[in-house]
Formats: structure tokens, C-alpha cells, sequence
DNA sequence: TTGTAAGCGTTATCAA
DNA sequence: TTGATAACGCTTACAA
């Protein structure tokens, strides 16, 4: 019963070669339809799955994709929106028969750069989800032979695939004149070292005049969670540029400004109007429920997933590109259309 | 530079045969500490490591624990308090050099159990992160050979390692009566297939008479999360059984009572108390902040992990068992003393 | 179209 | 204490 079936046994057990076994496994060379044929079945009836290890030692190929979830950025599993965008990556890769492993910059005892893990892991590819574009390390992985992906980051010779952030910011900018009608408006982002928050930062730089707007702050903070919304909202706050409508530049931070703007006693919306960028789970918990550009978290996901499988598979250089993802204003409490 | 270091080309720089550097790096048999010493220099000069593959391979070992996300309780990595104790977990066990693997019910096109899946993987050992104590799947995988360790679910011949649950509700209730110096007491829950749920209630049930409170409503809802929390308050509320204060089995239901309550025009704490369990990252933020019992993520991950691994590696049939972490009184803004 | 056999990088058993 | 050698289960030329 604990008897382990390899191709030998497969082999055996049909009158057939082990090598003949594998051609059928990998689709490879020229085996009959008919053998083929009762191979597959016979290997479907008795359950059998060939050995990772032994698959991996020989052929190179491991089947993992390993993740960098940015150490640095203090981003981890219980950072919401990235965790949400990994399990969709996750779950596409597992169906194409692939798994993940976190990288970590040590292995057993030694430290080691992004690059030698790799090496030494003989991953099959990496999946960045948020990496600083000015790290070394992780330039060097880029600039590898392994293929890479992210969904944050953008440097050359790297493909990824981002949420619309100038859409976004459009959509907040174009709703503020249109249906909020207001005119003073302020932005709370995080650092630019994440390519999205630049990025949304820029667009609404480049172009909040166009909708006839008036910037009155604009806070570049350190962090990314509710906190850093919190401090810089009270910071901003206390500066009395009385903008009648923040955007943050993500979630976290927005709900961590609405918070401030309670605690000094004013009054959302009716005082000062916030949008959000994200959409996270607890967006539409908050009381009073966020406003906020959604992104499509699921799409982000299996999108980078599907390229980076496909860089490995048809590992012909592949087309390195930035592809973009629709985001979506969700309308809610923070916000009040005049 | 590609070359790959293997014990051979070790063996080879150093005038040794290879089966003696495998056994220095495994700690085995008799090497003089002289070889051991140079040979293990050398390694970590060089930046060697073993290929897993390889070692899998022969060994039998993989070094991989399989994770259980139990599926059809809906809880992925976006449930911020269980993903934060595996992300503890995780970290503990990959400093002693594991991988975590997701477990899935299907491995390539083949649907399959849970048992058959460990066995095709050949992982190591099995943590189950949450589990329904009545799947029979899951319980043929935890009366099997292999280790399983769970933070959960209790059932007879599983090790687990599980908060305090009944002191945390005993603290609630001494809180209530000795400083809140209320009578009349509600319950809002989550199913009882969780474990974690059962004992909380089961604690309440029997032990709120002790401290001369009045049990106005039990509601045990099918579900996890905010949405849950909400609608049960809201049947609560229009019950009007007039509890004075609310004990949530999560967080996540606490902010929905939360919210069903200022829905409902009453105000925390002025009008009804609540008291939350778990304290995930949210609970601070909230207007008002939570008071609730926390939980030690830390210590519920980082025990599990070392439990699991002492199973794996000293294959005695080790002592299963329950063991239990203290939890704590959190007191925030949700409540307020007389 | 199918079978044979040589590795892949380890570990473990014996022999030296 | 150290060295040689046979697995482990697979892939892939190459031979039949």
C-alpha cells in the first residue's frame, strides 16, 4: 500500500519502458495514440504523480516560482491588499501546477543576495509584488536570465502588470469638478519609491489644473498603513489650507486620515470629502464607508501569473511590457455629490 | 560562474571523497573535527547548499509542511488574524530551514484527498491553520503517519496548540462584573465547528451565572466576519432583551456589532458595551477603538512551528497534545468603567 | 515507435 | 576516520 508507483512500476505493469512512460507524461516525442493512450488511463485509474524531487533534479525545472514580498517595505501576509493580489496569483499558478515559495535574502545559515537564492533554489521564475526599483539586489535579479514579473514595480527589462493609476487619479479628479464640485483639494500619498504611489502622484502633479483645481497640500510620507494616514492628516490639518477634499493614495491611509479628521472635531463629509485608492475588504466597513478607486485585485493577479508562466513555458525572450489594469470609482460616504 | 557546486566539486577542492562532505553538512557518523572544520569553512566561503532536489530525492525528507487553509470556511489569506499567525509560523519554520506549501485538493488535473496529496508531495509534516473538526478528510490525514500539528481544531490524536479560550471569556466576565459593574450580558458567536468559537460559548454558558450576570441573548450566526457580526446585532437589538453589554466572539464580529449599533442610533459606550477577541490590527484603529482579548499570534504560530518540527525530527510518536497560550484583557474605548 | 542507459546531486552502506 | 558505490525516480539521447 506505501508502496511508491514510479514510471518503473507503470512500466512493468503495462509491458512497457520507463522511458516510454515519460515521452507519454511530457507529451514528447512520437508514441502511438493507442499506447499513449492506455498510459493515460491507466495512470489516471491508479492516481499516479510523478516525483517533484526527482523531476526537478534532473530536468531543471522546479515548478516554483519564488515571491519577494519586500522585507524592507514592511509589507507582509497581513498587509491586505497584497495578500489579496498574491492569493490570486496563487491560485491561478497552482492550477497551471506551480507553487510559490517566499524568498527570503538567507538559506539555512547563510545570507545570500535575491539572485543566488534563486540560483541555488532553481526557481523557475520570480513574482515580485512590491520591490523598491532602487534596490540593487533586486536589479540584479531582474537583469537575470530568470524570469521575472511584478505587480508594482516598474524598472527596464521588467514585466509588469499595474493597476491604471492615472486612471484613477483621473477618475478622482474628474469626479471632484464634475459631481462633487469642489475646488480645493489636497493628496496624502505614500513614498515614491513604490512606482504606484509615484505614479498617481504624477498624474495628479501634472494635471489637477486641468480640472480647474486648486492643490493646497501635498504630503509624501514614509509608510504605508493607517498610521502614516493618521499623522500626515493631522499634520496637514494643523496647516489650515482648508482643502475640501483629500485623496490618498491608498486605503490604508485614507481610513487613518478619516480618523484624524475626527479627532479634531470636524466632520466627513460634510467639513472635508475623502477618497481612498484600493478598495481593501474593511473600505465599506469604516464608518462612514470609503469612497474609493477600486482596483481589480483578482485581475492584477492571475494577470502576472499568466505572463510570468508563459515567460517561463515559451522561454523565447519574451516581450517585456507594462500592461495596465481598469480601476473603477466606488462611490460611497466619504464623498457628496453636489 | 554557472558551474554548479555540488559535494563533488567540494570534495574534489579539498582531496575528499564526497560521501564525507555529506555527512559533515548532515552531522552524521565519524569526521575528525579537523576536516569537519575546514570542510564547513569552505562551504560558507564558497556559499554552498545543498540541492533540495537531490537531497528529497534520496532522503525522503522534503522539508516542506503543508499548510491547510480549510476551503470551505471561506477564510483566505485576507482573514488578517489567521494569516497573521501563519505568517508566524512561517517565519519560525523557515529559519529551520522549511517550506510551507499550500495544500489543495487537486495536484495537476487530479482530484485528491488530503491524505493522498501528502503522500504524492511527500511533505514532511501537516499545519492545519483552521480546520471543521467533522471533515473526514481532514481526519484521515490526522489519524495517518504524519505529523500534523493545528492551531484550531481539537480532536482526539491531534497535537494542537490553541489560546486560552476559556480564560480570555473568564476575563471578560470578571471585567464586566468587577469594573464595567454590569448585569445584563449578550453573546454574539461564530459556529461552533470552530473550535475556538465552541469554547468561548461553552465558557460563557457555563460560568456567567458565577459572576451574577444575566444572559439576555446567544446568537451563534454561521459566518466569520463583519457582515456577520452586523446582521446578528441587528436581530439582536430588534429583540430587545436590552443587554448591556455585548461579548463578540472575533473582532471582525465586534465591528459589525459595532456598526449595527451607531445603525441603529445608539452609541458605544454610552448605551451598550462591547467587548471583541482576537485584537487584529483594526481594533485600535476603529472609532471608537475595541476592547477585546488578544490573542498572542506570535507565540500560537511560532509554538505550533516548533512543535510540528520537534514531531518531524525526533520521530518518537511524541505526546500529542493540547497546549494552550494565555491571552489578555485589551481595555479601549468600546467599554468603560463605573 | 519503442527500449536502453547515462546521468542529475544527494544519502547510506560497506569496505578500506 | 575516510573512500567507493549503489540507490532514489526521472529525462533524454541514442540505439534497436
Amino acid at each position: 500500500m506505501d508502496k511508491r508507483i514510479t514510471i518503473y512500476t507503470i512500466a512493468e505493469d503495462l509491458g512497457l519502458a520507463p522511458g516510454t512512460i515519460s515521452k507519454i507524461i511530457n507529451n514528447k516525442g512520437n508514441v502511438s495514440t493507442e499506447t499513449r493512450e492506455a498510459v493515460l488511463d491507466y495512470i489516471k485509474r491508479i492516481g499516479y504523480v510523478p516525483s517533484s524531487s526527482a523531476r526537478m533534479l534532473k530536468s531543471k525545472r522546479t515548478y516554483t516560482i519564488g515571491v519577494i514580498f519586500s522585507e524592507d517595505m514592511k509589507i507582509g501576509l497581513e498587509q491586505a491588499f497584497f495578500s489579496s493580489i498574491l492569493q490570486n496569483f496563487k491560485n491561478y499558478a497552482e492550477n497551471k501546477g506551480y507553487e510559490l515559495s517566499f524568498i527570503v535574502r538567507k538559506l539555512g545559515k547563510n545570507k545570500m543576495s535575491y539572485y543566488e537564492w534563486c540560483l541555488n533554489k532553481r526557481v523557475d521564475g520570480v513574482y515580485i509584488v512590491v520591490g523598491d526599483y532602487q534596490d540593487k539586489e533586486l536589479l540584479e535579479l531582474v537583469n537575470s536570465k530568470i524570469p521575472c514579473v511584478s505587480t508594482d514595480m516598474i524598472v527596464d527589462n521588467l514585466h509588469t502588470v499595474i493597476s491604471d493609476n492615472a486612471q484613477g487619479i483621473k477618475l478622482a479628479l474628474e469626479y471632484i469638478k464634475n459631481e462633487l464640485k469642489l475646488k480645493k483639494v489636497a493628496m496624502i500619498s505614500g513614498p515614491t519609491r513604490s512606482k504606484a504611489f509615484k505614479e498617481r502622484i504624477d498624474y495628479f502633479n501634472n494635471n489637477y489644473k486641468k480640472y480647474e483645481l486648486e492643490k493646497t497640500d501635498l504630503i509624501i510620507a514614509d509608510g504605508f498603513g493607517f498610521t502614516t494616514g493618521y499623522n500626515s492628516a493631522i499634520e496637514l490639518l494643523d496647516k489650515n489650507n482648508n482643502p475640501e477634499v483629500i485623496i490618498a493614495s491608498s486605503d490604508d491611509i485614507a481610513l487613518g486620515i478619516l480618523k484624524a479628521i475626527f479627532d479634531r472635531g470636524f466632520n466627513v463629509p460634510d467639513d472635508i470629502q475623502v477618497i481612498g485608492f484600493d478598495d481593501i475588504a474593511f473600505a465599506k466597513h469604516f464608518t462612514p464607508p470609503l469612497t474609493t478607486i477600486r482596483q481589480d485585485r483578482k485581475k492584477l493577479g492571475e494577470r502576472a501569473a499568466k505572463d510570468l508562466i508563459s515567460h517561463i513555458e515559451n522561454d523565447i525572450f519574451h516581450s517585456k511590457e507594462i500592461v495596465t489594469i481598469p480601476v473603477e470609482l466606488i462611490e460611497r460616504k466619504t464623498t457628496k455629490k453636489k
